[in-house]
DNA sequence: CGGTAACTTGATGCGGATCAATTACCGTGG
DNA sequence: CCACGGTAATTGATCCGCATCAAGTTACCG
């Protein structure tokens, strides 16, 4: 094995590596594969395309671009936001690894949303013309593809919910809760987390401005629910966030 | 031809009439056999099951229920709705002739809301299993599933902007609008309908109390906007509606 | 290390919720 | 057909949560 030189000598183990393939990836158990045979996971392998990682800021695609794929994120984090009428940005979704984005695009054959990474990003690309041939032939992947678009419908239904009846306070627990969740999916911790987001993201998300974000994270601070330094986030009592959140199912 | 002795003497012109396919709806342009040949129409009729008409108040499914089957709307209107963790309804839509519901069911397999008649309405039951049986025979069809889920989603995630960004005003005005335009899809009047749902479920769905919903009706009506009778209204100036509800797509 | 964007904290105001009281509607039975 | 009771809708008065405006403070990046 050469030594490297450069700085990015450890790419082997960096989660952006980009050799890999459906097979191998860890996120298997709960991204597409899910329900696959190993040789059904062949044949997505051979359909799926993987490019270099995306770097902070950059978008995946935008509002009106025409609908070729749809996106497996595989490391980072992506927003999903539309522009309202009046040039206002409107975020609809923030997406982690093992999560598919840009299920919008199929209605219309453009997408309706934007999406950009906010941070840097390895992405699974799933040219979809080829993706449906293959639910065709495979039925556990209709099926699984039908349940990842109603999962995406309830998870909607879900944020209808959070912003037409629920207080900053909820609205705040609910996305914590929701993202230390979606952590220990992947085997990453409940309590501790980076969160990859702005506020002003955040705010956008729910319903809420900056200042409220900030002031209620704050609150909760002093409350010793969570310890905040700038992005980290520690969740010290999650059963009591749960109880503001409301969680139910 | 037999005279019938009793009131329903005129149902076969009733748009509740079950003796009715697929191939003869004149919903058919704009529901489920939209891009479909006469020959994939059949098949598609084989499956769907046409009951008796629900009456006002009675349920096509409730939370948890185990999920057999998508629904189309042949005549009526029907609400869907969740319930919160504190026990609140929460609308998360109004669906009426030619749309699709109960695609949330899919995922967990157990649908994740309730959908309940508002007046008495015609439903279409499509059993899901042998649906999805037929879209992997069918391109068309998968393709045109693939289409409808697509569509919640967008329309979802537009109410989700709504609720995050619209003040009161434009709540209303965007749910009138909307109404107008599905009606207009049906070759009824875009100007002149009744509203099926209540004050309170008009509210629930907007995110806006009973009293607000009210209020917004008023002052469209001495603005000459709109005129009302109970559950009758009349869009007296539509495009003015459409600015304030700032529609762009 | 300077500049700028992101975040926090405080003071004030407003849109819509809440509380309360009529008024209009509708199904039901006399 | 009309009287009546219950529900839905309207209208008014008051209140409150979050937005807005404003002023720092901290993190970040070249």
């Amino acid at each position: 094995m050469v030594i490297a030189t450069s700085s990015d000598s450890q790419h082997k183990s960096c989660p952006h590596n980009p050799e890999i393939s459906c097979g191998n990836c860890r996120l298997g158990a709960i991204c597409l594969p899910l329900t696959l045979e190993d040789e059904e996971i062949v044949k997505l392998d051979e359909i799926v395309r993987r490019g270099r990682p995306l770097q902070k800021g950059e978008h995946m695609y935008r509002t009106g671009d025409d609908f070729t794929a749809v996106y497996a994120v595989r490391s980072g984090a992506i927003k999903a936001y539309r522009i309202t009428g009046d040039g206002e940005e409107q975020v609809t979704g923030f997406y982690f690894p093992g999560e598919i984005i840009g299920m919008d695009g199929i209605s219309k054959n453009k997408y309706a949303s934007s999406a950009k990474a906010l941070e840097t990003s390895a992405i699974c690309e799933i040219p979809f013309s080829r993706f449906e041939e293959l639910s065709r032939q495979v039925p556990t992947v209709q099926r699984h593809f039908f349940q990842l678009m109603s999962q995406e419908i309830t998870s909607d239904q879900q944020l209808i919910t959070l912003l037409s009846k629920n207080t900053a306070d909820e609205r705040v627990a609910s996305l914590l809760v929701s993202i230390s969740a979606r952590n220990a999916r992947r085997n990453l911790s409940d309590s501790n987390f980076r969160l990859p987001m702005s506020r002003a993201d955040i705010g956008n998300f729910l319903g809420l401005t900056v200042e409220t974000v900030s002031r209620v994270m704050s609150r909760f601070s002093k409350q010793k629910l969570i310890s905040i330094n700038n992005k980290d986030v520690m969740l010290l009592d999650i059963n009591r966030l749960k109880e503001i959140a409301s969680i139910t199912d």
